[in-house]
Parts: structure tokens; C-alpha cells; sequence
DNA sequence: TAGGCCATCTGGTCCT
DNA sequence: AGGACCAGATGGCCTA
């Protein structure tokens, strides 16, 4: 095996740090050309090193040249002791220039491979911001966020699909769905449920345990819809019984501004307004951002695109989704609205609340 | 202290 | 031949 004795703190950026801390990880395309910072600065360690080696290597060709004269003279006696003949492919006597050349191609191999992991890492910080729970003090897991992920584009689907107004337990019990207790705890705190209610089963499965806090989260006006009533399974007169679940004020505004919106021309100009906040931004239905990366439209245009599409959803302000107009197709998506520079002020404002 | 998570190294395999 | 990708091994860090 081999081992890399020389040299390795200058090909080892992060080890025992965190990767990343010198250039940032707003978006994969950025990345892509700043986080050759460490890797260049390691291929630079070994291309001077190379270079280096270039020079010894030359000086070791000719060595080399006769190392392998001398391999040759000696296998070819080894054989059988039958001189000039030989089996199988001829192995090449590891000399001290092979084992430099191989020591450096080790490294170059182990630094391609930190960037890759490093693009993977990025990749997946990417995701982590587009996902609906994200917070830079508490990170979730790989796994956890590859699997809220999945979660997340199935609700999704499944909201597109239904064209229905989701409810919001059910919709916060699909994203846990699989996750570990800490991530759906994370989830439901993000939401401002009470992770009591989306507590997974043994199987990974969200498993209702309690009241919905539906009656806690949707004021009056929904409170009573037979569709609330309906989807949460439950009556109103828990509502005494409401206090583990906090009052939903912002969320349960912005979710309702969204869904009960009934100005017909609503899209763009409510937003300039600033009298309403969508609560649905490119980070997608229940953003928790913290900070948004400088460019995130280009790096996360599919959110974008998202929005847009929930921008002219809403334009319609006939919230196609809870008012039975379940036929998405007929909805002119203008994937082309950029609004983003109307959202940020008010969603920043909106998702201060689940800061955390 | 055990377990989870992570970064890194490493050798193997596949592809160009 | 060399690079990309993958999975196993290992050690460090953190938390319950």
C-alpha cells in the first residue's frame, strides 16, 4: 500500500477542517471554477512537485531505460529458465523511478477525487438550500437531505398532480417520510409543527399521533371550510388543546395569502406592493433560508422556474388548488416571469420566523 | 463511550 | 494511458 509521506499537508486542504471555508459554496457553477482553489493549490503542490519529478524523471529515463533493459535480461532468464521466453504479462521490477512516478499519480488520482467529492459536497449544499428546511448551524445529513429531497419533489408532484390545496400535516408527514427522528423533528420545528404530530413509525413511515394543528394553524376563515375539517380528520373543539402548537401567525398567513388569494391580477403587482409576501419563493412552498446565494437564480433557475410557475398560478386568484379547479393543464405558466428581485425584501421578512 | 457523520485515501473497474 | 467513478477502510469530530 501505498502512503504519502511527503509532503501531504500541502495536498490535504481540509484535513481536520472543514472543506470549503475559503471560497464559497453559493452554487455549484461558482464552485465550479473557485473550488479549484484548494485543488489547484494542490495540483500546484504537485505540479511543482511534478516538475520536479519531471526533471528526476527525465534523469530517471535513462535509469528507467536501463532498469528495464535489466528487468528484461533478468525475467527472461527467470522463465522456465528457458532464456527469451515468457508468460503472461511481463512485470515491471518497481524501480525508484516507477515508485516516484506512482507516488505522484497517487496523488494527482487522491486530489481529482478530493474535487470530485468536493463537487458532490457542493452539489449537495446546493440541495440542502433548496429543500424546505435549511439552516446553516444545523445541517442536515447527506442522506437526510438526498432523502427530504425525494420527499419534497413527490409532494410536489403530488400537488401538481391533484391540483388540490394540500394539508399541511399530511403535506409535512410526506416530507418526513423516511427521515430520521432529529431531521423530522428539524422539519416540524422548521414548520412550527409540533414534531409530535409527524413522528415516524418503526417502518420510517409518518405516522399521525395527535391532533392535527390544522385548527391551530389555519385562522377562522379556513378554520371552518369543510375541506379543513375533512383533510384533518378532526373537529374544532381541540382547539383548547392547541397550546403545544404555536400560533402559526406568520406562516399560517403567508400560507393562507397564498392559497386564498383572490385577486385576479395578482402576480407580480401584489408583490410590488409589499402589502403581501408570497409565501412561496424559488426555495420552494416553506423556504427556510437563511441567506441566499449571490447568484442563485443561475445556479438554481429550476426553482426559479418553480416560482414562476407558482406566480402564475396565483395570477389566476382564483386558487385553482383549493377551489376545485383541478385541471392544472389549463394554467398558462409563464416560466419566463422573473420576479425575484419582488421577492427577496418581503421573503426575507416572511421567512424570518423560521430562522433558526 | 458508542454511534453517526464526514473527509480522505486507496485500489479496482470502466470508459475514452 | 489516464481520468472518472465507486466502494471499502480509516481516523477525526461531535453528540447523546
Amino acid at each position: 500500500m501505498l502512503t504519502l509521506p511527503f509532503d501531504e499537508t500541502a495536498m490535504r486542504p481540509g484535513t481536520g477542517t472543514q472543506f470549503g471555508a475559503n471560497f464559497p459554496l453559493d452554487c455549484v457553477r461558482e464552485i465550479k471554477v473557485s473550488k479549484q482553489e484548494p485543488f489547484l493549490k494542490a495540483a500546484e503542490t504537485v505540479s511543482i512537485s511534478q516538475t520536479h519529478i519531471k526533471t528526476t524523471e527525465d534523469e530517471l529515463d535513462s535509469e528507467r531505460d536501463e532498469d528495464e533493459r535489466e528487468e528484461l535480461g533478468q525475467e527472461d532468464e527467470d522463465v522456465d529458465g528457458l532464456p527469451g521466453r515468457r508468460r503472461g504479462p511481463r512485470k515491471k521490477k518497481m524501480t525508484k523511478g516507477r515508485v516516484d512516478r506512482v507516488k505522484i499519480r497517487r496523488q494527482e488520482a487522491n486530489a481529482r477525487e478530493r474535487s470530485r467529492m468536493h463537487g458532490l459536497n457542493d452539489a449537495l449544499d446546493c440541495l440542502r438550500k433548496v429543500v424546505p428546511c435549511y439552516s446553516k448551524t444545523q445541517k442536515l445529513s447527506k442522506i437526510e437531505t438526498l432523502r427530504l429531497a425525494k420527499n419534497y419533489i413527490w409532494a410536489l408532484s403530488e400537488i401538481l398532480s391533484t391540483g388540490k390545496r394540500p394539508d399541511l400535516l399530511a403535506f409535512v408527514q410526506a416530507l418526513c417520510k423516511g427521515l430520521s427522528q432529529p431531521t423530522t423533528n428539524l422539519v416540524a420545528g422548521c414548520l412550527q409543527l409540533n414534531a409530535r404530530n409527524v413522528i415516524t413509525d418503526h417502518n420510517g413511515e409518518p405516522s399521525f399521533t395527535g391532533r392535527s394543528p390544522f385548527d391551530a394553524m389555519y385562522p377562522a376563515p379556513y378554520h371552518s371550510s369543510t375541506e379543513a375539517v375533512a383533510s384533518s380528520g378532526h373537529g374544532s373543539s381541540a382547539m383548547d388543546s392547541a397550546k403545544p402548537f404555536r400560533p402559526f401567525s406568520s406562516y399560517c398567513s403567508a400560507y393562507e395569502s397564498f392559497y386564498e388569494s383572490t385577486s385576479p391580477e395578482c402576480s407580480s403587482p401584489q408583490f410590488d406592493s409589499g402589502a403581501l409576501s408570497p409565501p412561496i419563493n424559488f426555495n420552494g412552498i416553506f423556504s427556510l433560508k437563511h441567506e441566499e446565494p449571490a447568484d442563485y437564480g443561475k445556479s438554481c433557475h429550476y426553482g426559479m422556474r418553480y416560482c414562476a410557475a407558482v406566480a402564475g398560478r396565483n395570477s389566476l386568484g382564483q386558487n385553482s388548488m383549493s377551489r376545485g379547479s383541478s385541471d392544472i393543464r389549463d394554467i398558462h405558466v409563464p416560466y419566463d416571469i422573473h420576479l425575484r428581485s419582488q421577492f427577496y425584501p418581503m421573503q426575507e421578512e416572511l421567512n424570518t420566523p423560521f430562522h433558526n
